[in-house]
DNA sequence: CGAACACTTTAGTTTCAACTAAAGTGTCGT
DNA sequence: ACGACACTTTAGTTGAAACTAAAGTGTTCG
């Protein structure tokens, strides 16, 4: 997954960078707001984010500034900004989440089995 | 998969809108067009766009026609005429369509053993 | 130093979208 | 009525993306 579109591909994916369009924010805050999702998951999504180039990063102490990197994302970001600004389109978005949520879209396992192999 | 950004997730499916997009045409003209998948999986795929809103549909005699609706896709027409418009853009889709094609992306199987079971 | 913190990376699992092959549906021409 | 055509639907497979748990990396501070 290379392309920024391709990039933009994941609905979860969209939704972080909705979180960091305005805002600058660190890793943990973006974990905290999604709420339902490790953050590991969190910090492959950004790493993917930043590799696509649609993201910037920033060191700060420990933390790990995140903001989108509008500037890059041409008609891109006119399409995401409309949609967003699109009370229609909330709807849809919130539906997406609930199916990526609730119906097992990728992975939502009731138990798991301990880790058989080993680490690295 | 039931709103607009979802269903234009694929590249596939972009690519089979864009031939859509000015003028109509049958769902064989668009498989032939294609040239490396079923007629069963482009069929699957305009399902998948009218479902979705993005595409109508017109019986002609034994043959259907396509054509985008781009009234009713605002601000992601305009994303997908800039995107297409650009030389950049058409590399992307390439190396995105080359991915799915040649690189295992879904499915692209050597051989296939007898189907076991029966049908419907 | 070493423990706490903030985050990333790795290894492995699961689900699902894109696919194929084949059967099904409807229309036209003879 | 029947065969050819144009397309859709069904049933099943598979590769990869999205995930989890746990280990790893780097920074601050007592």
């Amino acid at each position: 997954m290379t392309s920024p579109i391709a990039v933009l591909t994941s609905p979860r994916r969209r939704e972080i960078l909705r979180l960091v369009w305005t805002e600058e924010r660190a890793a943990g805050e973006i974990h905290r707001a999604l709420a339902d999702i490790t953050f590991g998951a969190v910090s492959q999504h950004l790493k993917a984010l930043d590799t696509g180039g649609l993201v910037a990063m920033r060191r700060e102490g420990r933390r790990r500034l995140y903001r989108a990197r509008r500037e890059a994302l041409g008609p891109v970001a006119s399409m995401l900004e409309s949609l967003w600004s699109d009370a229609l389109y909330r709807l849809t978005l919130r539906a997406e989440l609930e199916e990526s949520r609730r119906g097992p879209h990728p992975h939502r396992p009731r138990r798991r089995a301990r880790r058989t192999g080993g680490h690295r």
